[in-house]
DNA sequence: GGCACACTAAAGTCCTTGCTTAAGTGATGC
DNA sequence: GCATCACTTAAGCAAGGACTTTAGTGTGCC
């Protein structure tokens, strides 16, 4: 990697660790506290604190202080790129599929007028 | 990453990398060799190789080899996971959003209600 | 005030990644 | 046959990641 990292390159490293990915999931339902957070979690509060920074510094939580505990939310908006991304993808790749189809019908045409001849 | 390597863990980290997702980004245009994959990459062609193993272990790209040239094309089913992964996030996100307007909507009616009193 | 609670910061360890170079292997073309 | 081309394997290395433990910091409650 020796560019810098891309907002892209964080979200899907976000999203490649099952704990976060698990802590995303929780967080759709609803916001919650990181000791909320961390409780079911088979690791110290420092390793969750860890995940929910790799999070945040992507983009797909967000979270304010109120009072001693930080309240952590869901934004989609980082979800919404990865996902248009992926999106992308397909429609190239659709479209190539079209182009094939295409160059098919061209080809069926051809041996047609081949055989009216 | 204590478990074993769940098919998402490896998609998303797959897409992680620039380079990986440039290849993926180039293969939706059409599939080609490996050489050819690496031509333009600032990287020596073994680099590239370990990339697209990556990626084929992590199902987004398939290849063949034919005489002595490996023909890679993408395979769209894991990207349609991660895809998939997304929009049940946002399903819940939806659904919360809905249960919280739900909510607003029974306050405001027992507001009604105090008020016809 | 003073104790507990909810984080936060720092340092250290071990494993994984993303490269590199060098040395194969196995078709293709003359 | 033999050089060339297109990978493939292996080894090595610097950097980054996923934890840990230990030691703070700032709030809330009696």
């Amino acid at each position: 990697m020796l560019n810098q990292l891309e907002p892209l390159d964080r979200v899907f490293h976000a999203l490649a660790d099952p704990t976060r990915r698990a802590l995303v999931e929780r967080l759709s339902h609803r916001s919650m506290s990181v000791s909320e957070l961390a409780r079911p979690l088979p690791m110290s509060l420092p390793a969750v604190m860890q995940h929910l920074q790799v999070l945040e510094s992507a983009g797909l939580v967000r979270s304010v202080k109120v009072g001693r505990t930080r309240n952590c939310a869901l934004d989609m908006a980082a979800l919404g790129q990865a996902n248009r991304w992926i999106e992308a993808r397909r429609c190239e790749w659709d479209a190539r599929l079209d182009r094939l189809g295409d160059y098919l019908e061209t080809l069926k045409g051809e041996n047609d007028d081949d055989q009216s001849r």
